[in-house]
DNA sequence: TAAATTTGTCTATTGATATAGACAACTATA
DNA sequence: TATAGTTGTCTATATCAATAGACAAATTTA
């Protein structure tokens, strides 16, 4: 029987100050389990141990987590859990934002950001079947739930079929609703590639996030169900506060 | 000395380093094709004034990326793109290792790096249908494609009725076809739910990484197609080298 | 109340990170 | 063959990150 080495994972001279995998490595420790929620982290020193740091290093590790209000520091008493827990973002062929998070949150909605209209990029005309350089509306969106960001979307449509969507959107808050205003009653998602990054200063302002932070991606072709692509998103999803749900597939 | 604003999402003491910020964005560029495979990237003097930061930090990024096999500078000429495409990995109801691949490697294999019988933890025995404490098999498996690493994966099976599968997968470097030798046909994927964070220490090694890299977790369920439970997974994946593509269902 | 435990603050020292400037070495080209 | 453009190396300095030790302040426990 092979046992692996409880890898520390720790890396010195790796360009992340360890301050910061200290912090990772807590927030990871809560959202799976190890630090439960509501209760006292280990002390401080015991933590520097664990990690194999010196004490103050734990110690800005802490402070960066009060900071961004995952934890509750008490003289005294300990240190304290307050986050929770991760929001589980259904992906599937019927991909809603609103319904995917039911029963997760009390209340969630979407914020239209910006909207524009702009010739089609490469990768959005190929993903909508369009040619290069047809125009196209951009709907930038923010998804909350309980009033703490969630998603930052950017989603491409054409712009002939549906003239007028940023309205529609402003009004109704939904995707589906504004698409169900030019007709569309129903739409399946054909396509869904994912990767993961660090947060570039757009993701850290409008999901308030603290640098260091990882964003998954999730770029997307929506289609309507005789597979006429309607809709080519690019989704950013703090990685720190939502886990992506692959649901099984029927 | 005036510090420039140029807002282009390099953050300053955010306990990830500068060069490494710079690192990141450079792999991101590539990817997205911001710098083209093979061209000349811009000279450092015009990528420090992009980033608004010292040449010197610029060097550091590009060193790193030199260590890391992406980019090859040669003095006086410029510093070049070498690096691969990401490879796509699907994921979908019938989520195979190896057919994956097809078509994008000329050379792909698993291997197995360790197995053990062990009470099932919690989350495990939830995921298998199983008693807390139920022996389970761990396999602990690396997969590779054109000899580099592309997965690192835990696979727990209920130990009584696949005893023997750490051997079976020894010799057939497959799951699908260890299965197979159990009377199991075929299987689909029930349920993943994705994640990413930073690579720990045993990422490191297994995925041959450089420290601050990112990985992606898949957590997942395959189900015989009458519904039963028989394996519970884990896999991470480096996401400088890897996107997952959720196959659009049925 | 006294002791033990835990977080908070302070000083000091070392190494990594980032900036700044100068110049060498190499390549391509006018 | 100059010359401009590029990467490579060196020195120097300032700031951030991490370690080390001591003690204060607040809370819980014996």
């Amino acid at each position: 029987m092979i046992e692996r080495q409880q890898a520390d994972s720790i890396e010195r001279r790796s360009g992340v100050s360890l301050w910061r995998q200290i912090a990772d490595r807590i927030l990871h420790g809560i959202s799976v389990g190890d630090f439960t929620e509501n209760a006292a982290l280990p002390p401080e020193v015991a933590l520097a141990e664990r990690y194999g740091v010196n004490r103050h290093t734990v110690r800005s590790a802490i402070s960066a987590l009060v900071q961004e209000g995952v934890l509750r520091a008490e003289q005294g008493r300990g240190t304290f859990v307050l986050s929770r827990k991760r929001l589980s973002y259904p992906i599937g062929a019927r991909t809603r934002f609103s319904t995917g998070l039911q029963g997760q949150t009390s209340e969630r909605h979407i914020v239209l950001l910006a909207s524009s209209v702009e010739p089609a990029s490469q990768r959005v005309a190929e993903g909508l079947g369009l040619g290069r350089g047809a125009e196209v509306i951009r709907l930038e969106t923010r998804g909350e739930a309980d009033k703490r960001p969630v998603s930052r979307a950017a989603g491409w449509f054409e712009a002939r079929r549906f003239a007028g969507i940023d309205k529609a959107m402003a009004e109704t808050g939904s995707i589906t609703a504004s698409l169900a205003r030019f007709g569309v009653e129903d739409y399946l998602r054909q396509s869904t590639v994912l990767s993961a990054r660090h947060a570039d200063a757009a993701d850290l302002a409008d999901l308030d996030l603290q640098p260091g932070a990882i964003v998954l991606v999730t770029v997307a072709v929506n289609v309507t169900p005789d597979g006429q692509p309607i809709q080519f998103s690019e989704s950013r999803f703090p990685a720190e506060r939502v886990e992506l749900k692959l649901s099984a597939n029927s």
